[in-house]
RNA sequence: GUCCCUGUAGUUCAACGGACAGAACAAGAGCCUUCUAAGCUCUAGAUGGAGGUUCGAUUCCUCCCAGGGGCACCA
């Protein structure tokens, strides 16, 4: 549709011996400027400068042009007092569109703009004996949104998770096991609290810091074999322990990769290029200089010859690449690492330029505490688990104040998906590199504008559709002005636009504004019983799967009841 | 100090260089003997400051102010 008014305004320039093709056609922000608006009787107008000099002028004589074959889906052309010329579409239209998404279902707003790209995209990255705290779930959030983003657009996509296996965070977790009476573990928790331990020793106890180090250099050659038992038992522990939280968050990954076994790649790599004016060796330790490109100058290999992230990631590229010949590799993390992030990208441009120009750095913004920041290494956190049961019992005592009957069953599925459903949407509602000041009892909302808001209306369209006894149609239309029917064919534009700016607020602004429209003509129109049921049971049911389509996306789930 | 990011209603967030800057929460006034009130309708309220580019700036540029993050062996 977008096309057919581009080229009517191309053809209608042509005719007034007009040049250029350097306007907008767009969906205005406010429905009552039409369906569709294009900016370019301002662009002319004030360039050609016109007899009168105004774009009004400008735009009726377009205006007239375009009149002489108007295509039948354009019920009106007309000129707003700033210039802008709006479309309004037929009635015949919006049938049409109606009937495609009730043919189409799941697929609506699916496109093959990325058909044959094969792209990787990973996200979460947490780290085993760690807690998988909320940072974890924002970018698990975002990064399964991407994916399905990626997906929805026609491309094949492996989801990938890299996981910091080794390293001193973990010797310190090892050394903290170690001052236990016991010497093992049993919980993620008390794996969590003796790195903790080990951090603060770490920092206060030079002979601590002295035995953490021996230990690091343990775990990176195995040689220990009580450490090794230890950190196979805390590693297992804690893999599983996150394979539960995916499952909860709905998301599944195709390959795992552990810091572990892209370490000695790395190395090699950054050794191969020692001497090739990439890497430099520097107080012991090989740096690349990043001043000479504006960037930090970062370590790669530290004073004792171990890998840092830096290295590894490089072995990591290498890695993901043996495993799939991506076309496209996504990498989503927090805005903390933007600047480490930017070195790396400039030494692959030297070590490895075939894959450097097929990586893509995605950051998101943090989830900060009114209270300062976040860590585990002050024990300052809030691990992902206890919001999502916080939410749950939140999510419990509303639904067991509510007069309807569910099963206990029921009230569990459902406390789960709306609690989950919330913390996603409060997450993806916002620009995507912006930090999230959380608080909880703010950020997270049952009403208005939030996941719970969706959901509802999803099951209240349900409800409808369910009740009713006749057939719906889109054949029947009225001619009623129903703002519905103006935004549900625009979701597939909305989809790709979410792609093209890898910017999932956007899918999240049109639902609420496509629910608010739909809760909006519930309230004012009856639907069963009215003379215009089968029409407006189509709408319904039309409403109902674009949303559906749309909160999928966006990996939040819709109850049947709520 | 330097580099990057961010400053929009009381609060949390929107706005693909365009039309009177949109929501939600909180505040106030209404709407359930009618399809799920986790809902709907109405009222009040905002672009940190100063310049510049542009027909047009919340958006781009410069400076200032404020907040956050990064700046060598953590990730």
């Amino acid at each position: 549709m977008e096309e057919k008014i581009k080229n009517l305004i191309k053809n209608a320039l042509k005719n007034l011996g007009i040049k250029g093709a350097d306007f907008i056609v767009e969906h205005p922000d406010d429905l009552k400027n039409g369906d569709y608006s294009t900016n370019v009787a301002l662009i002319y107008g004030s360039i050609l400068k016109f007899e009168k000099g105004h774009p009004r002028e400008f735009a009726k004589k377009i205006k007239q042009e375009m009149m002489k074959n108007l295509p039948l889906e354009i019920n009106r052309v007309e000129i707003a007092l700033t210039g802008f010329i709006n479309f309004r579409l037929s009635k015949e239209f919006f049938a049409d569109r109606l009937q495609t998404i009730l043919k189409e279902k799941d697929k609506f707003g699916k496109n093959k703009k990325l058909k044959g790209q094969k792209i990787m995209v990973e996200y979460t990255d947490p780290n085993p004996f760690k807690e998988f705290h909320i940072g974890h779930l924002m970018s698990n959030t975002v990064g399964e949104v991407i994916s399905r983003l990626v997906e929805w657009n026609g491309a094949e996509v492996k989801r990938a998770n890299y996981q910091g296996d080794v390293g001193i965070h973990v010797a310190k977790a090892i050394w903290g096991i170690l001052q236990k009476k016991d010497q093992s573990i049993d919980s993620i928790q008390s794996s969590a609290q003796a790195y903790i331990q080990g951090v603060t020793a770490y920092e206060e106890n030079e002979k601590a810091k002295e035995e953490i180090k021996e230990i690091n250099k343990k775990i990176y050659n195995r040689s220990d074999s009580e450490i090794n038992k230890i950190y196979n038992q805390g590693k297992k522990l804690s893999l599983e322990h996150f394979e539960k939280i995916y499952k909860k968050l709905g998301t599944k990954f195709d390959f795992y990769f552990f810091e572990s076994e892209v370490g000695d790649e790395g190395k090699e790599i950054v050794e191969e290029f020692l001497n090739k004016e990439v890497f430099k060796k520097s107080d012991g330790a090989i740096i690349f200089e990043g001043e000479k490109y504006g960037l930090h100058t970062r370590v790669f290999l530290n004073s004792e010859g171990l890998p840092t992230y830096e290295a590894k990631e490089l072995g990591l590229v290498k890695n993901k690449y043996k495993k799939y010949k991506f076309d496209t590799s996504i990498s989503v993390t927090g805005n903390e690492i933007n600047e480490y992030f930017k070195v790396l990208l400039k030494v692959m441009e030297f070590v490895l330029p075939n894959l450097a120009k097929k990586i893509k750095h995605i950051s998101h913004g943090m989830l900060r505490l009114p209270t300062g920041k976040m860590g585990s290494r002050t024990g300052n956190v809030i691990t992902g688990e206890s919001l999502i049961q916080d939410m749950e019992k939140l999510a419990l005592d509303k639904i067991k104040s509510s007069n309807r009957e569910f099963t206990e069953k029921e009230i569990k599925e459902i406390s789960e998906i709306i609690s989950v459903g919330a913390i996603k949407y409060s997450i993806l509602k916002q620009s995507i590199g912006k930090d999230i000041i959380f608080d909880f009892k703010k950020s997270l909302s049952f009403e208005g504008d939030s996941g719970p808001y969706l959901q509802y209306s999803y099951v209240r369209a349900l409800s409808v559709t369910e009740k009713s006894e006749i057939k719906s149609s889109s054949k029947n239309f009225t001619n009623k002005n129903i703002e519905l029917e103006h935004l549900l064919y625009r979701f597939p534009k909305v989809i790709e636009r979410a792609m093209n700016n890898y910017a999932p607020n956007y899918v999240v602004t049109y639902l609420i504004e496509l629910a608010k429209s739909f809760n909006n003509f519930y309230n004012n129109s009856k639907i069963i019983g009215s003379p215009e049921e089968s029409y407006y049971l189509a709408l319904t049911k039309a409403f109902a799967q674009v949303l559906k389509n749309g909160l999928t996306v966006l990996s939040i789930k819709t109850p049947e009841k709520m």
